[in-house]
DNA sequence: GAGCTATACTTGAGAACTCAAGGATCATAG
DNA sequence: CTATGATCCTTGAGTTCTCAAGTATAGCTC
């Protein structure tokens, strides 16, 4: 790390390699994330979490989810998902709603305003994501990058995604 | 994104290719971020971030660092720096030093005990990014994705650590 | 149908940041 | 030498999470 592992020259052994990359990997999410959501935040007075939970309801059938199955698949813990859609739903940008067949479930359901709100957000934000991160690659980079970033841990996303 | 997005089938356009290259990315951050600093916290009692810092401080000439570089190089601010650096020293890792030359900023030295503790710390944590992250790549394919995520903005760091 | 365990959700407390503001020092220009 | 502006650091307040604990419901087993 630090002067050697950032540098490209320092790259020797495998060791270095992984440190070097990973390294990176961290620094970039911080510096795009950063800009990211401060964007967002400017433009819509959405944070980066509200955006994908937005988004993944947006796709969702009937666009309404579990709370449980939001949390899994944007990486957040239940609690975090209870805070998280208190804000929203103060916003009307989301709704609850109660689960006919099993009365511990809550559905969250987009409201009008929230389909409204996430189709002119993901508008500039995909720029933004476009100029910050998908810029930077050559198409077939971009399917090599995207290939390579699918091995790693996505934890639950993929199977909840999958489905 | 959802199911599309993180399917490797609907793959099609440059920009759905972007997209879910970007939400790897995001997630996958957060699980393997989220396993390490799990790892490091309950073998060392260390976060993420005061890991980054006692490296960076490791391989810093002298193991002294200013705390707006330190900040810099790590992607936080001063303040986030100022309240890291406050645990870290409580805990006699870390000590502040003045600055001779000017008395508006004070090191950051690496004490002995924090040089013991990061010199311990890194065997584990370095085996732990191994296997969350490196292990998933051939030789080849880590410079490739070391190169590919040199493209990215990487912020203050890389003019911090090139010096 | 009584008890057990598992699941869905919420809540209080606390961690790890951020931003905005302030204090101290430095560097420069007149 | 003195004002002006920049830089380094800290502090108070607020945000966004997490973990641990608690409540309520579900489903299974005997």
């Amino acid at each position: 790390m630090s002067s050697q592992v950032l540098s490209t020259q320092a790259v020797s052994s495998a060791h270095d390699l992984t440190e070097t990359a990973w390294l990176r990997f961290l620094r970039a999410h911080a510096a795009i994330t950063r800009e990211l959501s401060s964007r967002l935040e400017a433009l819509h007075e959405l944070t980066l979490s509200d955006f994908d939970v937005l988004v993944q309801l947006y796709y969702a059938e009937g666009r309404r989810m579990r709370r449980i199955d939001i949390a899994r698949s944007v990486l957040l813990t239940a609690s975090g998902i209870t805070r998280l859609l208190d804000g929203l739903e103060s916003c009307g940008l989301v709704a609850k709603e109660r689960c006919a067949s099993d009365a511990r479930v809550t559905y969250a359901v987009l409201t009008g305003a929230g389909v409204k709100k996430i189709e002119e957000a993901r508008e500039s934000h995909n720029a933004d994501i476009e100029e910050l991160f998908g810029s930077r690659f050559a198409p077939e980079e971009r399917e090599q990058l995207t290939e390579l970033l699918g091995r790693l841990p996505l934890a639950h996303t993929a199977e909840a995604c999958s489905a």
